[in-house]
DNA sequence: ATTAGCACTCTCAACCTTTAAATGCTAACA
DNA sequence: TGTTAGCATTTAAAGGTTGAGAGTGCTAAT
């Protein structure tokens, strides 16, 4: 389908330089300008043969007859396609990000926000995270510390990172029970997925709850927050303002009110594949976001895959950074696991 | 200054029926619409000359010769001092916050997140949530749980909330070291303020640190933590964009940049009164807002002021909603420790 | 295959015109 | 003295016109 063979090597300078340009500038090309930026001996009577040609491929085209060319969806995707064969890390940008960007281990809502944060200040793009499904999640630990007001918190280690929640329990509850509680789920559960806790902790509640009688108690909460879902995390949405092609704030609020419909900005950033994905123009299902470009890749610590991140915005997007940016942050978490994966393997 | 005894009863009438049309409808007031909505039985003639009169008093200004007139800043604070003694919350709309807003206990930065969004959904405006200082908050009590990865979750709780941080440990660090450590600092600081804490903990570290290796590795972690100031909060920055008001992008970006600079926002959002404040045009000392209006209140947990609230908008902002909405809030944070307070006596 | 030259197209900004809505003012009235 | 009808006046907003400028497509020559 993509038969860059039919391009003649000229033609493709001429299109990848004009892309870069154009992404940069925002300014149509026309053929004055790729004469004095990039083929200086080549008459424009000649670029404009070419330019037409190009068109004619779909690659370009006009917003009206006196005026330069933009890339179409095609160009883009062409340029992107060849980017990711010689994508080279942009030195300065992502040196703010490695500053700024040192993970300690946290849970999973302060991880999730920092990802969403620092990519989005890095690319100067909305972001945003969405959760993949808990269910899935080894359990390896739980404990539950009392705390005031009739709650709890809850922490459950899993395989994908550590979960955090606020229990509400009974007045009389002690904290001998907590530590009781959380000795018998993890008796039940370690080693389990949440969803077959979720399944079976009704079972485990009946059995104990004469024992003690706050069982019942705790594991109703449990249930409650394990079955919410968590609302996909979004930054930096007011960025897109400074963008020319949402100069207009209707075009802006449109995007931006449909990064706020939680179903709909889901069906979005979820992305199954392993790697960066790139969704230019047409290739997004979603009709708003026909004119756009959606970069999504997915969230792994060690073999969990615990979120998806994408990265909004117009077609004219800086694809080498956003992409050099999303690189490096997927791989920072990978290595959290690594190190914990390590020193597993020296305890043994 | 304010005084309103020179108002005619019938002048007082027209400028805050009209002031209360303008901010639902943006649209200037003109002495038919006046006679159409509130004195059928009066000419708009003579509507013109008390239009006329209110303008000359300060209350009303016009764009232009031939347009309607807008409250000015003085209108707009007569408005709200009048409403602040008439106020009844609004019931439907307050609806929505009392379905939405169920405060289960839960440490500091979920509940202020969980106040920030609660608002702006309500008023349909960019809120703000700026901590205080947390050193004047009283210790009452310290759990140090060790997590995975050479980290630990630290818990203080305060007299103004959880504070819920991870803490860097070593990796031979047994669950031991870590309740020692949580027992030694509870030994030594609970009763005392965070800011004592830190000016005596080094001290505490040395003398413990030979007897368990571990020590002085936390207390530097802990140190670091309670020095970092957080950044405000801040939801809804785009709902600023569906006020006609803000229609003009640059507009709009003024406000939304202000509100990313965590020193300014600090400034305009922090309140020392202890009941709602409000910052009406040329009443705010920054520039950027002197077209604007500010409502700012303090977010207090049983005696201590943790943080204050703020929302940003336009002048013509529902005054009524807002202020309904933020003191339903404030009361209901207020109500969280009165809850706790009660335990305890109860306990005694 | 390339290029110079030129006619052609279209946007953009500036300027003008018209329309409609609101006002201020004057003079009459209760 | 307060109220009102009537009318001239003002102004923004919308629509139309024009000229300049930038870019293209096409043709004919190299």
């Amino acid at each position: 389908m993509e038969d860059v063979e039919n391009l003649s090597e000229r033609k493709k300078n001429i299109l990848l330089n004009s892309v870069a340009d154009y992404i940069q500038s925002a300014v149509p090309i026309t053929s004055k300008m790729v004469k004095e930026q990039h083929m200086v001996d080549i008459s424009t009577a000649t670029l404009r043969n070419e330019l037409n040609a190009l068109e004619a491929m779909g690659y370009l085209k006009q917003l009206h007859t006196s005026s330069g060319r933009v890339p179409t969806s095609k160009a883009y995707r062409l340029y992107v396609n060849w980017l990711m064969k010689n994508l080279t890390f942009k030195g300065e940008e992502l040196d703010v990000l490695k500053r700024g960007f040192n993970l300690k281990a946290q849970n999973l809502d302060s991880l999730i926000d920092k990802v969403a944060k620092t990519i989005s200040k890095v690319t100067d793009l909305p972001t945003v995270v969405v959760m993949n499904d808990l269910k899935k999640l080894i359990i390896e630990e739980i404990k539950i510390i009392p705390l005031i007001d009739y709650s709890a918190l809850m922490l459950i280690q899993t395989s994908g990172g550590i979960i955090n929640n606020t229990l509400e329990i009974d007045e009389n509850t002690s904290e001998e029970d907590c530590i009781e509680s959380a000795r018998v789920l993890h008796q039940y559960f370690a080693g389990k997925t949440i969803e077959y806790m979720i399944d079976n902790i009704e079972e485990v509640a009946n059995k104990y709850s004469e024992r003690i009688s706050v069982f019942k108690k705790v594991f109703e909460s449990i249930i409650d927050i394990l079955k919410e879902t968590k609302s996909p995390v979004h930054t930096g949405g007011t960025k897109l303002l400074n963008k020319p092609e949402y100069s207009d704030v209707e075009k802006a609020q449109q995007i931006l009110s449909l990064m706020e419909d939680d179903d709909v900005i889901r069906s979005v950033v979820k992305t199954e594949d392993d790697n960066l994905t790139f969704k230019i123009g047409k290739e997004n299902d979603i009709e708003t976001l026909q004119d756009c470009a959606v970069i999504t890749a997915p969230l792994t610590i060690g073999d969990e895959t615990i979120a998806s991140v994408g990265v909004i915005g117009p077609q004219r997007i800086d694809y080498e950074l956003v992409a050099g940016a999303m690189q490096y942050v997927v791989n920072e978490l990978k290595n959290i696991k690594q190190l914990k994966g390590d020193v597993d393997e020296e305890k043994k």
